[in-house]
DNA sequence: TACAATTAGTTAATTAATTGACAAACAATT
DNA sequence: AATTGTTTGTCAATTAATTAACTAATTGTA
């Protein structure tokens, strides 16, 4: 089924393919073919199929992708079959921010939250009371975290990524503006740049 | 100079010199060569020598790139030569802790926060208050806005675009988990969306 | 049941992106 | 001043990604 080598660029659509096809599952849409889902989402037809076939052939000639089935598969792909856990180290008001999203519906449940600064440890964020850093190590070892979502300042975001792989953390989702360089290539680093994102916005809106 | 097409790929890792380069800067080096930029920035000196060569020949044989002169050319590619104006629409968690965060640094002013919540109406962030949805279009008007940014809900989010766009706004940052789709081409429309990134995490997490 | 229409999976063709190679320009050194 | 070493800009080669074309399976209909 999962063969080889599935380039990045395929990767990066299966969250789109995901959003789209629960969004017809929710409107009772339960058949669908590849030049339907290409309209809506706006990838070729011919890529769809490329795509969903580096995972297997989900699909029927004639009749096209079952909703419900695809989606079901999509999610297997991007291994949303058990519940992760997380924490947020870093509860400044991204961090916050995103205790508050409902990350626990896609099943990444918060297990924690840490943070150096006295004003804010010992407060409670939907149930998850802010600690300190002190009690990172215990915690990540003893609550069996996979995921650690960093808001810290950038200055200390390398510093808490490389405890973090210490504490032998298996993922570290990153919100700070560097790009975290972890040495133990088992930890997987997703650096999200908000900036970048903002500048690319920024280059079109120059180009008008 | 900037000559016909550019390719995505080139523009997206704009952002991304720009934030090296200006960490040169800071710790004083104020000379690179494409192979010692490729050493710490991940990209191939031929590609990073390719992607400079889009705008212009910004370097000089046997010498490499003067860091101080790239960054600000590359600024000025990403249209950071003016300040632009920005609102945010939806103040909620991730709307306030965006309002929070420092873009005014990269020349990026909030000059308003808009929701239909009474509960956070009339609270100010950071000397800008959240006003009612009603004074939308005026403020968009007199303030001249560039760029709005969109937290509200998932349901409200086209609605509001669709607002934002009969108000002659010019461009859209979209945090919401909908593609937001204009029908004015001449509005950017910038999607950020975090669970995609999360769900890319989560698909690496699954394959070790 | 036969037949036309649909549509996935797959291979081939095309286009785009990345990498490699090299001449020309300049810097540094003797 | 001459020479050696460095490094860009650019063109060519290669690799990757996307699109198109086609076959075979299945659906839907007469």
């Amino acid at each position: 089924m999962t063969n080889n080598k599935v380039s990045m660029a395929v990767i990066r659509r299966l969250p789109k393919y995901h959003r789209y096809l629960k969004e017809m599952l929710e409107n009772g849409i339960n058949r669908i073919s590849s030049k339907e889902l290409s309209d809506v989402i706006g990838f070729t037809a011919s890529q769809i199929r490329q795509d969903l076939n580096n995972f297997g052939g989900f699909g029927q000639q004639g009749y096209g992708y079952n909703v419900e089935d695809l989606y079901n598969e999509i999610g297997q792909i991007l291994g949303l079959v058990k519940t992760y856990n997380t924490i947020i180290i870093g509860a400044g008001n991204l961090g916050q921010a995103l205790a508050n999203y409902n990350f626990a519906s896609h099943g990444f449940k918060l297990e924690g939250m840490f943070d150096i600064n006295p004003k804010v440890t010992g407060l409670r964020i939907r149930d998850v009371e802010i600690k300190d850093m002190d009690l990172l190590e215990e915690e990540i070892k003893n609550k069996n975290i996979d995921i650690a979502i960093i808001c810290t300042s950038r200055d200390a975001a390398q510093s808490v990524a490389d405890d973090l792989a210490k504490y032998g953390i298996k993922a570290i989702w990153n919100f700070t503006p560097v790009d975290l360089k972890i040495n133990n290539h088992e930890v997987i680093v997703e650096n999200v740049h908000l900036i970048d994102s903002l500048l690319t916005l920024s280059y079109f809106l120059k180009e008008k």
